[in-house]
RNA sequence: GCCACCGUAGCUCAAUUGGCAGAGCACCUGAUUUGUAAUCUGGAGGUUACCGGUUCGAUUCCGGUCGGUGGCUCCA
């Protein structure tokens, strides 16, 4: 007797071993037909997986018709779609070795190797999706069969592709007591691959696919090893959902911020200048300039000072600091003394031997400052400090530059110059509990007002099989626990992970997700018993002896670039009033109230309002368009019939109507307090309730 | 840095097998004076990223450089 319990508490016996196909069958032929797996106790398996005793069972079904499946349903979807791909690709480059295809996010990927002079681009994608279409079609069966381990492993042995025979080592080292593989079809007759499921039971429950992308790989993720090359696709229950997906990832091209930072003329990188460094233009640099307002009012109220430090520094500071030579590879290279130079050149001194004169020290030079905790740690270390000034916090808008690989720049997420929301505490062990809670109120409260609240925090803790890490382990579990108290106190999901700490102590990153999906890394607050040892950093104790301070970094927002980037995705480019480069436009009806449009622009002007006129000769219906385009929040039309009454007419950003006239001095007040108060939309409430 | 793809007017994109490089928007003229998402007219704008090769002829084919996109790797 076997009894499975469903998920809604209700049980049902079955004499003997029993399939989720024959469960899903028991309870009725609607689900036998949608069901395409099952998890049992947990774990997600094939609709023929035997389960032997007693059970909690969930059936995984995928309905066409559906707007949205589950995340199972579309895993196991697309992990079957990969199996089909990679036949299809299989019939079309014979010569292919297929290494390894999981789903993903949104999708599924193929690893495989292709010899010399063979490629696969874009433009095979419709012959791949035509076999792949054939193939499923024939509504074939996924077919399970395992074998003991050392018969499994001769067997991938005597087919030759050492990316099986890896990746079946691999299993058996995992712990596998068996190897399993799945034939699209019969096995022995039809097309199979080792893998350890589960699918969906036919080719045909691949209810729509499409190859999406090509991209490159390494093996086993070694930039060193073998060239892969990975084709993207996905794969949904119906053609609906994939259309869905399509029209969505349609949709977040156009917030990327690159489009929008275009569009509203926000930024600009030119090659002129360099790879990843940031050209803000008139608007850009208003929207930044008022959150760097914001978060220095913030910052100042939680008794940070305010520091300026130069871009460069000399080399003998990051030899201290440790950054250089160690760091060498992702900065830029070392600015050399002229007259070094001039001897060095007398010399016919190769880069080698530069390079090695610049790391002895023999060579002086400056850097680019890659961080800017030296110059603060330096100004801390140039008075003498008592505990009682500690924690001493000093906070910069500090713009530091570092040489990243050309392939990972990518618009204002990823650039070589940037600055950060820099800020270092300086204080006792018994402090940095509180400093670190006060660095994640910091954001909590920006977030907030910028409304995001969509964001990952991730905790790093020390690995504790390593020996990597510096700093006397009682230290690292005060920290450790004060980083895990501090997130508890923020009051969202945060996930700890060990060995994610940084060398030199423990830390809290903020990570969130771009319009395409990426992840990126804004703030982040870490804890460092590295600096100060090697600055010998002290204060004088109440028992009148030196001791060494901790400290903490601390970039909330990571950098101007990156966080603004994420801005702009987030409001895809409709900005608060606030932030807004341009908050209100003023529309003459035609040139007759151009005198008129004039006075108003200038009486919101002289409230400290950014507002602009167009006194184009075009007409009212082009000059709402042209606002609407750029995202200005509040638009106000001024006809005769407003200069008589001594009103505008109102229309807000994303509302596709006049929203009424009211009196100018009414207007100038309602969007004050909603710039002051840094709402969003609040001034359209307030002037229009009904509405 | 690696792999693949891409680079045409300020922007978004065309250009049949290699045969005089084109459109819309934006810009500038002129007309029009408009009450809530594109008024009409005319014009200017290009060493087809750059360098080299093949060819009678190259935007198109080949090689290199620079830049971009996606992914990999990296990220103090």
């Amino acid at each position: 007797m076997t009894t499975i319990q469903l998920p809604d508490g209700s049980t049902r016996d079955f004499n003997g071993p029993v399939t989720p196909a024959q469960v899903a069958e028991s309870i009725g032929p609607g689900l036998a037909q949608s069901a395409i797996g099952a998890r049992v106790d947990g774990e997600l398996v094939d609709l023929h997986f035997t389960i032997e005793q007693d059970a909690q069972i969930s059936i995984i079904t995928a309905r066409k018709g559906e707007s949205e499946s589950s995340d199972d349903a579309l895993w196991l979807i697309r992990h079957s779609a990969a199996h089909v791909m990679a036949e299809a690709i299989e019939r079309l480059w014979p010569e292919v070795q297929l290494v390894y295809g999981p789903p993903v996010d949104g999708g599924f990927y193929y690893d495989m190797w292709l010899p010399d002079g063979q490629r696969i681009s874009s433009d095979d994608f419709e012959r791949i999706e035509q076999e792949m279409k054939s193939i499923i079609d024939e509504k074939r069966p996924f077919t399970r069969y395992e074998m003991p381990t050392e018969q499994g492993i001769e067997k991938v042995e005597s087919e030759g592709s050492k990316y099986k025979i890896d990746n079946a080592r691999r299993a058996i080292e995992a712990g596998s007591d068996s190897l399993s593989w799945y034939a699209t079809g019969e096995p022995g007759k039809n097309w199979e691959d080792l893998c350890r499921g589960p699918h969906v039971p036919t080719t045909g429950r691949i209810g729509a696919f499409k190859v999406m992308n090509i991209a490159a790989s390494y093996w086993h993720g070694d930039s060193k090893s073998d060239n892969l090359t990975r084709v993207y696709g996905t794969a949904f229950t119906d053609k609906k959902q994939l259309k869905k997906h399509l029209n969505q990832l349609e949709e977040a091209r156009k917030r990327d911020h690159r489009v929008i930072g275009k569009q509203l003329r926000l930024f600009t990188i030119d090659e002129a200048v360099g790879q990843g460094l940031i050209l803000w233009k008139p608007a850009g640099s208003i929207i930044r300039q008022e959150l760097q307002n914001f978060i220095s009012k913030h910052t100042y109220r939680q008794g940070y000072d305010q520091v300026f430090t130069p871009h460069i520094g000399r080399l003998e500071l990051y030899r201290t600091s440790g950054h250089f030579p160690y760091y060498q590879d992702s900065q830029y290279p070392p600015i050399i003394e002229r007259d070094q130079m001039s001897v060095m050149a007398a010399e016919g001194c190769s880069c080698g031997d530069l390079s090695n004169r610049l790391e002895t020290g023999e060579v002086e030079g400056y850097l680019l400052k890659p961080m800017n905790c030296p110059h603060h740690i330096r100004i801390y270390a140039s008075e003498q400090r008592s505990y009682r000034d500690l924690p001493v916090r000093l906070a910069e808008f500090g713009t530091v530059y570092r040489h990243e690989q050309s392939g990972e720049l990518s618009g204002m997420l990823r650039v070589r110059g940037f600055t950060q929301d820099d800020g270092h505490l300086f204080c006792t062990p018994d402090q940095i509990k509180d400093e670190i809670q006060g660095c994640l109120e910091l954001v909590k409260i920006i977030f907030e007002t910028l409304g995001i609240d969509q964001y990952r925090v991730r905790v790093g803790l020390r690995d504790p099989q390593s020996d990597k890490y510096v700093g006397e382990a009682s230290n690292w579990e005060l920290a450790e626990a004060a980083c895990v108290e501090a997130a508890e106190l923020l009051g969202v999901p945060f996930e700890s992970e060990e060995g994610e700490a940084a060398f030199y102590g423990p830390k809290i990153d903020f990570v969130v997700r771009d319009a395409i999906g990426r992840d990126w890394q804004l703030g982040t607050v870490q804890v460092d018993y590295n600096l100060p040892e090697r600055f010998k950093l002290t204060y004088i104790g109440a028992d009148n002896t030196s001791h060494r301070p901790v400290m903490i970094h601390r970039a909330p927002f990571g950098s101007m670039e990156r966080f603004i980037g994420f801005l702009i995705e987030h409001y895809a480019g409709a900005f608060p009033a606030w932030l807004s480069p341009e908050q209100i436009r003023v529309l003459p009806v035609s040139n007759k109230t151009a005198e008129y449009a004039k006075k108003v622009q200038a009486e919101l002007r002289a409230n400290d309002l950014r507002a602009g006129l167009d006194s184009s000769d075009e007409r009212l219906n082009a000059k709402v368009r042209s606002a609407a385009e750029l995202k200005i929040p509040y638009v106000v039309v001024v006809g005769p019939r407003d200069e008589e009454n001594q009103t505008v007419s109102v229309r807000a950003h994303g509302i596709e109507k006049d929203l009424g006239a009211v009196a100018l001095e009414d207007f100038v007040q309602a969007i004050s307090s909603e710039v002051a108060d840094r709402g969003h939309g609040t001034a359209k409430t307030t002037l229009f309730p009904d509405s």
